[in-house]
DNA sequence: CGGCAAAAGCAAACGCGTTTGCTTTAGGCT
DNA sequence: AGCCTAAAGCAAACGCGTTTGCTTTTGCCG
């Protein structure tokens, strides 16, 4: 039996909001206790709820990540993957959104269990290209879009260097420019 | 005054090639004092000479890519750009390449001073790229190179992808045949 | 509205990573 | 070869993150 809302849900939220701040705010090594002390809860609130740092680190950022940029439905494959795009890259300017996406990279084992969430995410990303091509348009594959599009905004963040207003627009763009020539560089559907 | 070599040289390389084995073997959050007992190592020199698990990390990694696919003189920006690329493919499909990859960007904090090597890195890029156009080639800009070459590569081990053989050869040519239709998606120099 | 149990809180004990002062080794220069 | 000192080794003390047994709160279901 588990126990979804009321004050597990309020423990919850208030634990992953510490948990941004604390990394946004440089305390990159942040403890348990002191994520604890700064939401307000207990530390072995923590521990027993997620066990390790990691655990708590990951989740808050696969978390935080689901309410960003769903993918949405324009009517034409250009505006679906836009939207997307512009979506990622206005965390991407984030600076709590570069803090999770880092904290993602470095808390997923080499061979850890899958992420459910980025499956998910691909997926999403699958099945708006097959409307695109029940409608008739020339479509990439999903690696070609995490190629052109997410590959190059993730790097820009996880190198540090500066992801300009407009980068999103510009990689879709090339992105869709590339399509009637190129073959798919890699089979298979991404994650 | 400092001491380059001998004891100094040795106890150095048996710590950063213990950082690489035990983060190769899973122990992703092996302390220091377990490091310094697979490098026959006293933990005290570790935490004099490097203060942090993460410097010694950041500094491992470094270490480790410094050694890894120099940019060569082919004579063609093609040829330049496919030998580095495969060097990085060969790095990125081999576990140890991965989780110093995945070290690097874990521990480089977003607001920490910049990483010498990355910066020399891109300068050495730079160079290839204008010894090619000074031949009268078509050349991309850094950005570009790094966008289609090494932001797919980076993304696909970050993301346990699998990195197919023959990827680094696909991108280095998605790259060279995008050069005639599109502008560079963002200004300035890489890092 | 009453009761069961999941989950949070509390406090003390534990373990281990980290720090520190000192000693010993050995690199590099004259 | 011999001196000087940077750097490694050693050991003990310290601090704090973590674990654990128990109590208290409270969500949720009948």
């Amino acid at each position: 039996m588990t126990r979804p809302g009321g004050r597990s849900a309020r423990v919850r939220d208030a634990v992953h909001e510490a948990v941004v701040e604390l990394l946004a705010a440089g305390e990159i090594d942040a403890t348990i206790p002191k994520i604890a002390e700064r939401a307000g809860v207990n530390p072995t609130s923590i521990y027993r709820r997620w066990g390790s740092r990691d655990h708590l680190l990951l989740d808050a950022a696969v978390t935080r990540l689901r309410t960003t940029s769903p993918i949405p439905d324009t009517g034409s494959l250009r505006g679906d993957l836009l939207g997307w795009a512009e979506g990622v890259e206005r965390a991407m300017r984030d600076r709590r959104g570069q803090i999770m996406l880092r904290a993602l990279v470095a808390t997923m084992a080499p061979d850890a269990e899958p992420v459910e969430y980025l499956r998910a995410r691909g997926d999403d990303l699958q099945a708006a290209l097959d409307k695109a091509a029940a409608r008739g348009e020339r479509v990439p594959t999903v690696d070609e879009v995490l190629d052109f599009v997410l590959a190059p905004l993730y790097l820009r963040v996880l190198f540090r260097r500066p992801v300009e207003p407009g980068t999103a627009a510009r990689l879709v763009g090339r992105l869709l420019t590339a399509l009637p020539a190129g073959p798919a560089p890699s089979a298979g559907r991404g994650g």
